[in-house]
RNA sequence: GGGCGAAUAGCUCAGUGGGAGAGCACCUGCCUUACAAGCAGGGGGUCGCUGGUUCAAUCCCAGCUUCGCCCA
């Protein structure tokens, strides 16, 4: 076997040449002079604890194919990077290092924590960035914005005063999604839900009056029992009718509680009576504000029981019941279910399938929690945000996504926005120890801890709860003094703000808003917004609610919503199946062009992708086609060739091929344009593809092949010879937005027209020539294309030789 | 329980009221000086099922089955 150099393409050392050259020369900058019109995307800014992974490369491929795109039609074109703070996701990275070092945030203290946090993030949050880069993101770099950095604090601080003084914001006491690892308030749409194999278990309650007797509740999660205030059963159950408006008595607590009707309960759900919870479950706090039943919440924030339960027991339960305290809501589960069994009073256990919220950061099961927080109302803001798509002012693709938006906004809650975490934009309300000191309670003591050898810390564990009635002052910065009681002594809100509520805010915040600036005159609102679809509530929604509201306008005109990338079978990625294709792998292996096409090729509106690492062979090997391709074009073309072709004059066809193929060229530049107006970016890459493989390399290049050895007309070969260089780099141009690399790299070595652009990412998009259209050319081409493969395939049969001929 | 979507070649998926397609995989023959990461040729599908509309249905309509996702 003979060794043979490999004379493939090599993406390497090319991507990084480029990407180089690019930045430095500045083409990635937006100008705020330009005349030209202005087309602007705003990333979806990656966590700064990421490291990019396929969802990533495929946003940001999409993104980059558009900007690349638009930026050759001329027009002024701005991709605005930036990266978000993450606050619960980037804390929790934090505090897994310091408990490494065996230490806990509490007992570094806020300050110190939060500096911590500032630090990893100048160490770790560029990581994202600079794999973008490798992917070829022509973003703004120069523009790069993250969610916590001054301007954007600004911004939220200008929100939330607004919203407070427009009577859009309020702090209340409600039971809200909880997660006990996090330890801290979730919103609605943080909870992810899911069906489990879960029980139902049967519990006697005895009547105060008549021990003997009860009513049987059925549960899925016995150990609220301890914080019951009721039994509710329906009023038209007549198995229940005697029992309305008795007492029962909770089983190992002795409390005694009312049987109350209330038409909410179900008669065919378990037993039709229901145990209810007002301070652990959502339903039955709702039942329980009808009934005026106080709510017991017996769970500390780490999910740990408290002694509440206790209120109202005897003695004898006390002492009875005194080891549940500090356990966690799962082994008091497991011990009340032991001793209602031993008390007879557990009747019946029953598989049982529902649903289990669990925490979207950290997969803990979260639990209904009463406490204070901060919410957003979301009707008033929700209702033009409805109006502009409905108007078409926002245009969603595919359109289908509209609906799902609707359904969400006509249903829409009002927004949790506090966290019980120190990382992100600490709420701006203040309290007054002085005329609030009622409501303000202070714990903590000091020197909890001594660092190694160092001098004793400041006391850092005090903490001070708020309690409801707390009368908030917010405002952009601490204030002097209490507007009411002129003292001085104030406390800000130690509750941090949800992320999203500053990337709600981060296509016109990253434009400098509020400040009236020219960045924000000139590109917003932006034009397009790509992301998938699996954060439409968390973010698409609200930046259109709150682009309505601080600036009047839409955050932008349409969103792209394109879906996920699975494994081949259809699978999520992620690194405990250990079916993550890592595409900073894919890029050194096969280059970024290949993963870009191949992501742009697979994307289909509306459908997951399913990822596949053969595919991105395939694509890595039409760059290794196309870049033969101009191997022979260069091995051909004369001194004299690429004189003629830098002075922009091309030869008037010399017979059918030529005409065809010029023909082609013009249906492809079409076709590719039309494609990228409509998103249609796996049509837009296969029509590149067809046409550079299937027709110019199979055919044409084979047809010039045959003029440049027969030597029979110069004219001919010669033509021949400036069109094949021609067409390749018409072609290298439409397709530079998908694979920008080794286009650029080809098109560099390609003779062109003097006074040409410096870089193929900023010269001109092509522009079909109705001229050189032939349909009859293209009609006759096929004929003889179709006459040649039946030759072929004559011969081919007839020369079928036997399988044992060698 | 409510909503949305999908079902087309072995796999992943385009597609259109009149001819069933692509990439990959597969089979056969070729190291032909651009490319074996390649070239040439080839096999393979009652377009989920049942009805209806139509001169004509993979496509439109209804029902069914299966699968996926979102919300509660």
């Amino acid at each position: 076997m003979v060794e043979k150099n490999r004379q493939g393409y090599d993406s390497r050392d090319v991507e990084l040449r480029w990407y180089a050259l690019w930045e430095r020369e500045g083409y990635f900058h937006a100008d705020l002079d330009s005349p030209q019109s202005p087309y602007t995307i705003v990333i979806p800014p990656p966590n700064i604890t990421g490291s990019l992974h396929m969802g990533h490369a495929l946003n940001n491929t999409l993104q980059d194919v558009l900007i690349r795109w638009q930026r050759m039609l001329g027009h002024n074109t701005l991709w605005m990077p930036g990266t978000d703070h993450a606050g619960i996701a980037t804390q929790n990275v934090v505090e897994r290092q310091l408990l490494g070092e065996g230490r806990t945030r509490q007992q570094i203290g806020r300050n110190a924590f939060v500096e911590l946090v500032w630090k990893w993030r100048e160490q770790s949050g560029r990581t994202i960035i600079d794999q973008l880069k490798r992917l070829g993101a022509s973003c703004d770099w120069a523009r790069e914005s993250f969610t916590m950095d001054g301007p954007r604090e600004r911004a939220v601080l200008e929100v939330f005063v607004r919203l407070w003084e427009d009577g859009l914001l309020y702090r209340a006491e409600r039971l809200v999604n909880w997660c006990p690892r996090c330890e801290t308030a979730l919103a609605d749409i943080e909870v992810v839900h899911e069906e489990v194999d879960g029980r139902l278990w049967h519990i006697r309650y005895p009547f105060a009056a008549d021990r003997t007797a009860g009513v049987v509740v059925a549960t899925t999660r016995p150990e609220t029992m301890l914080a019951d205030t009721a039994v509710a059963v329906n009023p038209e159950d007549p198995r229940y009718a005697q029992a309305i408006g008795q007492e029962v008595i909770i089983p190992l607590v002795g409390r005694r509680i009312p049987v109350i009707a209330d038409s909410y309960v179900s008669q065919e759900f378990g037993t039709g009576a229901l145990k209810i919870t007002p301070g652990h479950d959502f339903n039955d706090f709702e039942i329980g504000k009808q009934h005026d039943l106080e709510p017991i919440a017996t769970f500390q924030p780490s999910g740990r029981l408290n002694d509440k339960f206790l209120t109202g027991a005897d003695d004898k339960a006390r002492s009875r019941l005194a080891h549940y305290v500090l356990q966690d809501r799962f082994d008091v589960r497991t011990m009340v279910l032991k001793d209602l069994k031993r008390e007879g009073l557990l009747i019946k256990e029953e598989p049982y399938r529902h649903a289990l919220g669990r925490c979207y950061r950290c997969q803990t099961i979260v639990e209904p929690y009463l406490t204070p927080q901060w919410f957003v109302r979301m009707k008033p803001l929700a209702e033009p945000a409805i109006r502009v798509v409905e108007e078409g002012r926002v245009r969603f693709v595919p359109a289908q996504w509209e609906k799902n938006y609707f359904e969400w906004m006509h249903n829409i809650r009002d927004w949790c926005i506090s966290r019980q975490i120190w990382w992100g934009h600490q709420i701006p309300a203040w309290y007054c120890l002085t005329c609030d000191a009622e409501h303000i309670i202070k714990t903590g003591h000091a020197g909890a801890t001594t660092r190694e050898g160092g001098p004793a810390p400041e006391i850092t564990d005090v903490t001070y709860t708020i309690l409801p009635g707390a009368q908030p002052i917010v405002a952009w910065e601490k204030p002097k003094a209490c507007p009411r009681c002129k003292g001085a002594d104030l406390l800000q809100d130690p509750d941090v703000l949800d992320t999203w509520f500053s990337s709600a805010l981060w296509p016109f915040s990253t434009l400098g808003w509020p400040e009236h600036t020219k960045e924000l005159e000139v590109f917003y609102p932006t034009t397009v917004l790509v992301t998938a679809f699996d954060i439409l509530f968390f973010w698409v929604a609200r930046m259109i609610m709150m682009g309505l509201k601080c600036m009047g306008d839409v955050p932008f005109r349409q969103v792209y919503i394109h879906a996920l990338v699975r494994d081949p079978e259809g699978q999520k990625m992620s690194k405990s199946k250990g079916n993550v294709i890592d595409p900073l792998v894919v890029i050194e292996e096969y280059g970024a062009d290949a993963l870009r096409f191949t992501l742009s090729a697979l994307v289909a509106a509306g459908r997951d992708i399913r990822l596949s690492e053969e595919r991105i062979e395939g694509y890595r090997n039409f760059c290794n086609k196309i870049w033969n391709a101009y191997r022979f074009v260069s091995m051909h073309l004369t001194e004299g060739d690429a004189d003629g072709l830098r002075g922009g004059k091309l030869p008037s066809p010399a017979d059918l091929a030529d005409r065809w193929v010029l023909s082609r060229l013009q249906d492809v530049i079409a076709s590719v344009t039309e494609a990228l107006e409509n998103y249609r970016f796996s049509d837009a890459a296969s029509h590149v593809y067809q046409f550079l493989w299937h027709e110019y390399c199979d055919w044409y290049l084979e047809l010039v092949k045959v003029r440049l050895t027969s030597s029979e007309d110069s004219r001919a070969a010669e033509t021949g010879r400036l069109l094949l260089a021609h067409v390749l780099e018409v072609a290298l141009r439409l397709l530079h937005p998908i694979m920008p690399f080794i286009t650029e790299d080809i098109w560099q070595r390609l003779p062109r027209p003097n006074g040409h652009a410096p870089s193929i990412m900023v010269s001109k998009w092509p522009i079909s020539d109705s001229s050189l259209v032939d349909p009859e050319a293209v009609r006759k081409m096929e004929r003889v294309m179709g006459l040649i493969r039946g030759i072929r395939n004559i011969r081919s049969e007839v020369r079928i030789p036997g399988s044992s001929s060698g």
